[in-house]
DNA sequence: AGTCTACGCTACGGTCGCGTAGCGGAGATG
DNA sequence: CATCTCCGCTACGCGACCGTAGCGTAGACT
């Protein structure tokens, strides 16, 4: 994307195609926390952003390309808190991961990505990218604990972080309970006590 | 449901009605797994069942109320396996749900009823009893443990609960690992580790 | 047997969203 | 200022589904 091309040029793109673009996008998001993919029509997204359908039309190929492109937008990995300790650390994390899940208007598609994902490539490729971007902190996180010899070297990275995410996640899409920090402190005092006797299977 | 009305009868329905039903369910259920809730149209189903259309719209309302139902029709409680400890009951309803989760058609429209549910109160109410229905067998798996000292008295099932069914779940859905018994019972071992020793907090 | 009920079929008007064409005007660029 | 690009608008044909009406027939009940 970046790097290419001539000198110092940022390729210079008209403004009023950035514009256009920003609303569109803006609006698009809008309708799909509010109503969904299905209902995230050209047509609909057009009357919401004030953007003429054919403008539309003259960025994105289709629906399901603008759809793409939106939720692709909200993409962002949460920053490495690095507070000392695999526990902390963690805490923070899983903290931040609870907070997003309760109030970002972008998380309520979640399960929509999901859905679209299971029949259709192009949404499972940005599935597979949104996840292995949000676990990439997560990981790194680990693997500094295991470093650092807070967990066994015979840890797996990415079992450890499906046991602390897999449960976030269970409550507030499935589950009854309240999806905020005691619940998270919670998790990450079992699954790092789990995890540290782990090695000899007990009793 | 039953239990009321007059004597012993069953209500006596016209069995080309009870055929009509099915065969439309079956279709609906089919076209659910393949292509998701949106491409379930009233006329999609009527063209792979052979139903006429407006017998379907004799029977349904519409669209959603014919969905709802056929996705209400694939709800099973897992039986209780009861291996006389509370590891060898987890093992085996893990194990279970791991299966279902690969296997089972089914299962791949929770996704799509979790979606829905987000918007749509019918679809949510739904939601709410088919996880209601499926806990029932765990938390009383649980709760026996704690009766039976495996557990300490002041465990919170649904906590545990969670614990154990969310890294399936995220594991099927988000992340890349294989859902197999390997990964069930490492769950379960690493929960019961951490709940044994939940009552003090470590270090 | 006769009656009653459910079904399949054809046909319809209506809505929604698709995606494109053609035009005039406004804003960006140099 | 002149040109070039982008945008908004109107208009259109098209296909997919919707939900209903009316009719004849086959199957179920007594």
């Amino acid at each position: 994307m970046t790097g290419a091309g001539t000198p110092p040029a940022t390729v210079r793109t008209d403004p009023r195609v950035l514009r256009s673009r920003a609303t569109v996008i803006a609006a698009a998001l809008d309708l799909l926390t509010e109503r969904g993919i299905a209902a995230t029509t050209v047509e609909a997204v057009a009357e919401r952003s004030g953007v003429a359908k054919t403008t539309i039309y003259r960025h994105w190929k289709d629906q399901p390309a603008l759809v793409l492109d939106a939720i692709a937008s909200t993409l962002q990995e949460p920053p490495d808190p690095d507070t000392g300790t695999l526990r902390g650390d963690l805490n923070a994390l899983l903290a931040g991961l609870a907070t997003a899940l309760r109030d970002s208007p972008a998380a309520r598609l979640m399960p929509a990505l999901i859905d679209a994902a299971e029949r259709d490539p192009a949404f499972a490729a940005l599935h597979r990218r949104e996840a292995t971007h949000r676990h990439r902190t997560v990981r790194a996180v680990i693997v500094r604990g295991i470093d650092r010899g807070e967990l066994p070297p015979d840890t797996d990275p990415d079992e450890v972080l499906d046991l602390l995410a897999g449960p976030v996640f269970y409550r507030r899409w499935v589950s009854t309970g309240t999806v905020d920090t005691v619940f998270t402190t919670r998790v990450v005092d079992l699954v790092l006590a789990g995890v540290s006797r782990g090695s000899q299977p007990l009793r």
